[in-house]
DNA sequence: GATCAAAGTCTACACCTGTAAACCGGAATT
DNA sequence: AATTCCGGTTTACAGGTGTAGACTTTGATC
């Protein structure tokens, strides 16, 4: 469930759009990252050992399928990194952005908005 | 300006108190993570080698000081992980936060508050 | 059927990280 | 002065990551 940034940037890929064969994908990064052909096919490998993507053969080609979901590898890393550096809490984060200017006016306000309309519909 | 983990776990110790000798630090991380002294100075070494960690003679030993800032550090280290997994942008995280339930009301409610006081505080 | 090209597998290699033992120099103690 | 002990420096070593070349296989083409 740990995705190292190489990887991460294969699997993004595959999240917006699958299946997609090898070309597909080095395509992309190729010019996104400026990865040599080798490069992408080591990673997909990779992930494909790990479990985090499925190789389905199709005739001459593989046809490569995400596994691990991404909300999942999310959650996964947001745990970690909020444990890491705000005792796994939330509001410590926002209180550092807000007082580093790193928290625009329209994100404030998007956020509020979001906490409102949860505010009904979760539970008490 | 990149922490990993276990050097991490040596800054944090030093953020909350400075400066430090050795000797404490790996009674307090033999304490915590069961390392070794031989490891914790090990991770002085590489951090006062990049520069992260400054280490003032005092007779025989050391005193620890960090020399990275922490919010310096916690700024990086947020804008990178938002950067990777949510476009950089801070609603889309508290909005997978809410729609998995790892958003304790109170946590939800804290962050309202803190929203609701920055909106005065702040410019418009 | 021989050949070519593309897709996949193996090998490579340097750097980073986690973890620690070995060693060394000087201060403290006997 | 000899010994011990402690803090610091060097060396170590395996596993992960970024990045990619070399080699192999196999369908496609002449």
């Amino acid at each position: 469930m740990q995705l190292p940034e190489s990887e991460l940037a294969v699997m993004d890929l595959l999240w917006i759009d699958a299946p997609q064969t090898s070309e597909a994908l080095i395509t992309q990064l190729s010019e996104a990252r400026g990865w040599q052909p080798s490069t992408v096919k080591t990673l997909l490998s990779r992930l494909v050992a790990k479990g985090a993507v499925r190789a389905d053969r199709e005739g001459r080609r593989f046809l490569y399928w995400p596994l691990w979901e991404r909300s999942q590898c999310v959650s996964q890393a947001t745990r970690h990194f909020l444990e890491s550096w705000f005792g796994g809490q939330l509001t410590p984060l926002v209180a550092h952005l807000s007082q580093h200017r790193t928290l625009r006016p329209s994100e404030r306000k998007a956020l509020a908005k979001l906490l409102r309309d949860l505010e009904g519909t979760h539970d008490a």
